[in-house]
RNA sequence: GGCCGAGUGGCGAAGUGGUAACGCUGCGGACUGCAAAUCCGCCAUGCAUCGGUUCGAAUCCGAUCUCGGCCUCCA
């Protein structure tokens, strides 16, 4: 019996007991990245959350399906393509492929289906092809297609924007095609020198919503469990993509929608139009991934995150503190974990992460205690949770001696080598054991300079990057 | 203007009726040649402000102030 668990949805605005379509199992689409770009930190937040609420699900029982798309089909991916006269799928596939490995330094368990707009051409194209016969699009007079936003039930209800307000307040310029100006384009026919796909209306490319209705309902099906993504996807983005899927194919879509807080940078939202954002690469050049996901999991996932260094780096210090008490207990043997209820049981709540994270704080304080007092069978079982609650949210996956070592985030310019260090740390073993302490601390002073702090133990000096 | 959401110690951040988790920082003690690490202990009589409900409120209600987001591309 997979554990039962509450989450937050768009939809109600409330917090609800998660009700499976199919007994047993969860299947959970997120929105993916528009890959013209290096993917910011923002993105890594969502890449972090959706990733530990899959790894949750799996670890309590159900049976997953996790399918994140990538729109590779887009305006900006074209303008930037043209900008840097290239093709627009090399482009896109170039940030794919950055993303991919982003994902990874996240820890991430990559989706179990990444689908493509330009792979799922003839499902968008059926789709558009249904809306059009349910009568709720249209040819527009330059021969795009477009949703008709008044011919949709409770258009507005996910983002609770009443339609006639949104048509009162539109600022968008409305296009003469629009009949409302709420209306979105569904299938664009292309400009010249624009990457094209054949069609019943003409060669073009999708417009910007139905992609996801499209992919989702073909990995998915038509009704699916659990919808996720940025909060400023609820609209426009997410209320179209109701307003096809249930105008297609008159049923509900989504059971769950599970919308994700920003970043802000300086108390504003970070984003790529702002143009004041942090790229992930540009936060793995200061701190390991596993500290970047210890970070966004330290705040609940539905509350706004205002991004600073000092932060990152706080939970840099922190991820160090797991690993040393990690490093006392290599040799401890193998047992089960046990005792995880609460563990799980935070998370169950809306996948409350920081609880789960101070669960996992309190058990290494155990540890280290039950350590110092020499007692290893009580230290064995700890070890054994702490690291299966490590895993679970994607942590202490890295080697204890290797990470304390600096081995898992970018080595700073002109930093000194493991080697010698070692060399150092060796001459002053030998100093100590003469008593001679001045020229042992010189040592210590020395290499404290370089950022490598020693530490003096029973089975003699080990050593730390800081 | 409409609709979301937030304001908790030096900093970050949980907690939604029973007396303030956890992390970083700081202080005291143990340990150490001295340190570091680790352990033990301490650090918000108070949770934006003002009222109210209640035996009891950070948590519920009302008002006020401040801030962020969406309403246009954005995770």
């Amino acid at each position: 019996m997979p554990l039962n668990f509450k989450l937050y949805s768009t939809l109600t605005n409330t917090k609800e007991d998660f009700v499976p379509i199919e007994a047993g199992k969860v299947g959970l689409y997120v929105c993916g990245v528009t890959p013209y770009d290096f993917s910011h930190i923002g993105h890594g937040r969502g890449v972090v959350v959706y990733d530990t609420f899959a790894r949750f699900l799996r670890e309590t029982g159900w049976q997953v399906k996790y399918v994140r798309n990538f729109t590779d089909v887009d305006d900006k991916i074209i303008a930037r393509a043209n900008e840097r006269g290239m093709e627009a799928t090399a482009l896109a596939q170039e940030f794919i492929e950055a993303f991919t490995e982003d994902a990874q330094k996240l820890n991430e368990v990559t989706p179990d289906v990444e689908p493509r707009v330009s792979t799922h051409m003839q499902e968008i194209i059926d789709m558009i092809q249904l809306l059009l016969d349910n009568g709720v699009a249209y040819v527009g007079d330059s021969g795009d297609i477009l949703l008709d936003t008044t011919k949709v039930d409770d258009y507005g209800k996910l983002s609770k924007k009443p339609l006639n307000d949104l048509i009162e307040g539109a600022r968008v310029d409305v296009s003469d095609d629009k009949k409302t100006p709420t209306d979105s384009v569904l299938w664009k026919l292309a400009k010249p020198e624009e990457p094209k796909w054949a069609s019943p209306w003409g060669e073009g490319r999708p417009g910007w919503h139905i992609e996801c209705s499209a992919m989702s309902a073909k990995h998915l099906g038509k009704t699916f469990d659990i919808h996720g993504g940025g909060m400023d996807l609820i609209f426009p983005h997410h209320e179209n993509e109701v307003a096809q899927s249930e105008g297609a194919h008159k049923c509900k879509s989504v059971n769950y929608w599970m919308h994700l807080a920003f970043i802000n940078f300086d108390g504003e939202k970070m984003s790529k139009s702002l143009g004041n954002f942090k790229t992930i690469r540009d936060m793995l050049q200061l701190v390991s991934g596993e500290a970047i996901r210890l970070y966004m999991l330290g705040t609940h996932y539905r509350k706004q995150l205002n991004f600073t260094v000092d932060a990152l780096q706080a939970s840099e210090t922190a991820l160090e503190k797991l690993y040393r008490t990690l490093k006392r207990a290599v040799d401890l043997p193998q047992t089960d974990a046990q005792d995880l209820e609460h563990f799980y049981g935070y998370l169950a709540d809306d996948l409350n992460t920081p609880k789960a994270q101070a669960e996992m704080f309190n058990t290494a304080t155990d540890l280290n205690a039950a350590l110092d007092q020499n007692n290893l069978e009580k230290a064995a079982v700890l070890k054994a949770k702490l690291v299966k609650m490590g895993a679970s949210l994607g942590l202490l996956t890295y080697e204890p001696v290797k990470y304390l070592k600096g081995g898992y985030k970018a080595a700073p310019e002109g930093a000194m080598s493991d080697t010698d260090v070692e060399k150092l740390v060796q001459e002053r073993t030998t100093a100590k054991t003469e008593k001679n302490w001045a020229r042992a601390d010189e040592i210590r002073d020395l290499l404290k300079a370089e950022n490598i702090l020693l530490e003096d133990g029973a089975e003699g000096t080990s050593w730390v990057r800081k």
